[in-house]
RNA sequence: GCCGGGAUGGCGGAACGGUAGACGCGACGGACUCAAAAUCCGUUGUCCGAAAGGGCGUGUGGGUUCGAAUCCCACUCCCGGUACCA
């Protein structure tokens, strides 16, 4: 009986769906366990990144509930968001119908994948029994004091009226119609992200990996120091933080954000076109355009003065973009002799420079001969009070310099110590339709009220017309724009939709229990599962997603939103302290698939040079081409439709082939066309737009879902990813196939002896202990590898009959339990082929038995100088000095030694000796 | 720019500071076959050597150590994030 994946996996699919085998129901005399993996957004078929974040999570939940636990793995779709609109612009497709079409596709696509998942707990967050409670969680966070109306700026389109995502703006500019974009303020919503900066730098009790929580405590950025209050000659107060109080003498200018509030009163008339012209030049570019420090620096002199506080110094006030208005105050005071930014700066405009701090031990700091800013330690000079005290590189009141000038500042008023984050308030207001409307409605005098609960969902209509104007189309739909107050006075709808990181917030929560109409979830649910014990997903996610996911538990916790599910936890003796603190204990990232590298068509190319590109009437591709063949002849190294780049030699030449144009490629018969040339492909993300997403549905009906789990189980790192290999694939089926022909053909117990049966016993629960490690943490190629080598010592005894029957079936029932996570369908399959009762994946975990597996003998390294000389069979608790006599006795080793004695022997036994000479 | 990660045979990848290259792909040789595919058996880092054996070898340059792919310092290139892609 040969091994038909199709018909196996249609099988299993249907009978584990009709067996209800993965309906999750709350036990409480089970012990829990909740793994999620991040939710997709639906754009369309599963392609190979889903496949590979989603199949080894399934195999691990599989392995959890093996291991005896009572397993939650739901599944939902994050569907809100930018693509379901740009199909709706481009292709006329309205968001709701693209959506739910791939859901559809997308939800069939994991069921063939053979994931676990309970659909009766599935959640999709654009539908309004979800985002009901999105909208009803954004009314608490109003009323608790964590939502609040802002200003911030958006990437604005001038020739479109609208508001462009960063990914739309392309070097400055909108991507489709190549104008420029400017930077706009607007009022908009905001959650107070920053008042819990100091607790999400806490991860006390949770299993994330280092460089998740260090790039976290990167972005929130605490930094310490004082806020000083400088005035403007006008008498405003100008407020910066500092991370250097210490160096407040050493102030010689102010810079502010181009966008500080004070900048226009501040300007004098002679300065004002010039400061205008820079706030416009400004407008234009990006944050991290600004940010670059290699830049040249550029700034404005605003004519303005501001007061030292300190000293009573008049100081000049200047703008510059470096200076961001969404860290700190938006303005700084600048030292330039400490400060490298500043030092930059002042050179640059000619400022003045004053150091005050003299290097202990070296030549003083003396201008202008400074090349650099000093930023080591010394003693404050020319500082008034603080002058003569030491200076470290410590931060904060560790330094005595700061810790002094603080004191200082607050007893003189002048300023008090103070802690920045870097962190902002996460913007949560979305010009855009396909999003959550916000139940906020605007009354004539400007102000607000929020929809009442009973009011709720603030539902997004569907009769919204793309093609009528750009941007939002709730801003010009009436019927929706039109309400009225609590009063039943006229107002209006907001038009601003929540960030979809807002729906995937609090995802987790809603799989608890999908259908409830009373609240978010259900506390008797929650009491029970909360919270997620395993986490997984892909790693572009460490700062933003997980972030707000924290912040939102937080807040969630703060508002006494769990304080039914405590109650619950207390009912069922279960201590609620600290378990909503935190909404995921563990986390684990994978890496991404990237696409296969290819090498583009050699194409010859004839046609006209025309302004300074080559407009082709014929392209053939040629492998063998030679320059001379044709006006341009290369590879196509890039196509955009019907654009070709083409290197020819040195020279990329554009090359543009008109729908006239003959294209000929041997390889396809028929009538060929410019999209069937082939460019050459990087190794880099998969996407649609570059042309090199590898289908998972044809890999599943050529070789099977679970060879395409397994392959992508073994053929990576999961951490880390790496790019797709077409033909590795190959080895998981034969893998596959092998352990089929295993597990259906008659054992014949030929020959057995002792010694093979242990040592095949040995193997087998060797296998069990590296397997149940391996899947523990997450190393899916290894647990592979391992179950390989058993398979490769299987074949070895099916051939010679060495081993005894029992030991045979030991071992390929192992073998089939150790795999069912990966593999579910053929693992089922063959599991109940071989006359076991019940499935496969809801047998007891086959744990290894330390005794059995323990190895009696071991190959011992003998090094000379640390480069293996000899090795040797010892037995495996050899004892130290025997491992010496046994390398001592050494033939090769002798030989080193010239009769001579080692000056020194270092000894791992059983492993390794080390002789030196 | 800034933050985080990575680099090991022809390829994907293994390796508590202790035998570098497990496992797989590919390639090569052989068996089966009229032949091919599939399958099975074997070889496969590289250089010198008939062999025994030896030299070299984990992005680059230095360092620590009896011993470094692994730890430290400096660099190069690649990937992710950079707050409106999700």
């Amino acid at each position: 009986m040969p091994y038909d994946h199709r018909a196996i996996e249609q099988k299993w699919q249907q009978q584990w769906a009709a067996d209800g085998l993965y309906r999750s129901r709350v036990d409480w005399d089970k012990p829990k366990h909740y793994a999620l993996t991040m939710l997709p957004y639906p754009s369309g078929e599963l392609h190979m990144g889903h496949w590979y974040a989603v199949a080894p999570s399934d195999a691990r939940a599989r392995y959890m509930r093996m291991k005896g636990y009572n397993v939650l793995f739901p599944m939902g779709f994050d569907a809100f968001g930018l693509p379901a609109e740009n199909a709706a612009i481009q292709r006329g497709i309205h968001p709701p119908t693209w959506t739910y079409a791939n859901i559809d596709r997308m939800r069939a696509g994991f069921k063939a994948m053979g994931t676990m998942f309970d659909w009766e707990r599935e959640a999709v967050s654009c539908d309004p029994s979800y985002y009901r409670w999105s909208q009803w969680f954004f009314k608490k966070l109003l009323e608790a004091g964590l939502a609040y109306r802002g200003e911030a700026v958006v990437n604005w389109s001038p020739t479109l009226q609208t508001v462009l995502a960063n990914e739309q703006v392309i070097d400055g500019k909108d991507e489709r119609t190549g104008q420029p974009v400017v930077q706009k303020t607007m009022a908009q919503w905001f959650y107070a992200m920053t008042k819990y900066a100091q607790e999400l730098l806490n991860y006390d009790g949770l299993d994330w990996p280092d460089p998740v929580r260090l790039m976290q405590t990167n972005w929130i950025g605490r930094s310490e120091g004082a806020d000083v209050v400088f005035t403007t000659e006008h008498g405003d107060e100008l407020e910066v933080f500092t991370t250097r109080p210490d160096t407040l003498w050493g102030a010689t200018f102010m810079v502010l954000a181009p966008e500080h509030p004070l900048v226009d009163s501040l300007t004098t008339d002679d300065q004002r076109a010039e400061v205008a012209a820079y706030k416009e030049a400004t407008a234009r570019r990006s944050e991290v355009e600004r940010m670059e420090a290699e830049r040249d620096k550029t700034g404005v002199f605003t004519g303005g003065y501001a007061i030292n506080p300190v000293n009573d110094a008049r100081i000049p006030v200047w703008i510059a973009d470096y200076v961001l208005l969404t860290y700190g105050s938006g303005a700084i005071m600048a030292v330039p002799a400490h400060d490298q930014r500043d030092f930059e700066f002042a050179r640059q405009f000619g400022l003045t420079i004053a150091p005050v701090i003299q290097p202990s031990g070296e030549a003083p700091l003396q201008e202008p001969e400074m090349t650099e800013a000093y930023v080591g330690p010394g003693t404050m000079v020319d500082s008034g009070p603080i002058t003569g005290i030491e200076t470290n590189t410590e931060k904060g009141r560790k330094n005595p310099s700061i810790a002094a000038t603080i004191d200082w500042l607050e007893e003189n008023s002048r300023g008090r110590e103070a802690v920045n984050y870097r962190v902002r308030d996460w913007l949560i207001s979305r010009q855009r339709y396909w999003g959550s409307p916000i139940p906020v409605v605007y009354q004539d005098s400007g102000d607000y009220e929020v929809v009442p609960d009973e009011d709720l969902p603030v539902v997004l209509p569907d009769d919204v017309d793309f093609q009528q104007g750009s941007g939002n189309p709730l801003n010009w739909h009436e019927g929706f724009l039109n309400t009225v107050d609590s009063e039943g006075e006229p107002a209006r709808r907001e038009t601003d939709t929540l960030d979809t990181f807002m729906c995937s917030s609090w995802y987790q929560l809603r799989y608890l229990s999908p259908d409830n109409e009373d609240a978010p979830f259900d506390p008797d649910e929650a009491a029970y599962w909360l919270p997620v014990d395993v986490y997984t997903g892909g790693s572009e996610h460490a700062t933003l997603h997980l972030l707000y996911t924290r912040f939102f538990t937080k807040a969630l916790r703060d508002m006494g939103l769990y304080d039914d599910t405590a109650e619950a936890m207390r009912r069922h003796g279960r201590d609620p302290d600290g378990l909503f603190d935190e909404p995921m204990l563990l986390y684990r990232s994978q890496g991404q698939i990237l696409g296969e590298e290819r090498a583009g068509d050699t194409v010859v190319v004839d046609g006209v040079r025309q302004d300074g590109r080559v407009v082709a009437d014929r392209v053939t591709v040629n492998p063998s081409a030679g320059p001379g063949d044709g006006l341009a002849v290369g590879e196509i190294v890039r196509r955009t439709e019907n654009v070709l780049q083409v290197a020819a030699g040195e020279e990329i030449v554009t090359v543009e082939v008109p729908d006239t144009a003959t294209v000929e490629i041997p390889g396809i018969p028929g009538e060929n066309d410019v999209n069937q040339l082939k460019h050459h492909l990087e190794v880099q993300r998969m996407s649609k737009s570059r042309g090199n997403v590898v289908d998972p549905n044809d890999l599943v009906e050529q070789y099977g879902a679970d060879t395409v789990r397994t392959y992508l189980m073994f053929a990576y790192d999961w951490e880390k990813g790496g790019p797709w290999d077409s033909r590795g694939i190959v080895g998981a089926r034969r893998f596959l196939d092998d352990v089929w022909k295993l597990a259906t053909t008659e054992y014949a117990a030929d020959s057995p002896d002792g010694e093979s049966s242990a040592s095949l016993r040995r193997l087998v629960h060797q296998t069990r202990a590296k397997v149940d490690r391996d899947m523990a943490a997450f190393k899916w190629n290894t647990a592979v590898a391992a179950l390989m080598g058993l398979r490769n010592e299987l074949q070895s005894i099916a051939r010679d009959g060495s081993v005894d029957p029992d030991a045979w079936t030991e071992a390929v029932e192992s073998l089939l339990l150790l795999l069912a996570p990966i593999a579910p369908f053929i693992t089922e399959e063959l599991w109940r082929a071989r006359g076991n009762d019940g499935s496969v994946h809801v047998q007891s975990w086959p744990e290894a038995d330390a005794d059995l597996a323990r190895e009696l003998s071991v190959t011992m390294v003998v090094q000379v100088n640390g480069k293996v000389r000899d090795r040797v069979e010892v037995p495996a608790d050899i004892a130290e000095d025997e491992a010496i006599d046994r390398a001592m006795a050494s033939e090769r080793v002798q030989t080193y030694l010239e009769g001579g004695e080692p000056k020194k022997v270092i000894a791992r036994p059983p492993k390794l000796v080390n002789i030196v000479v």
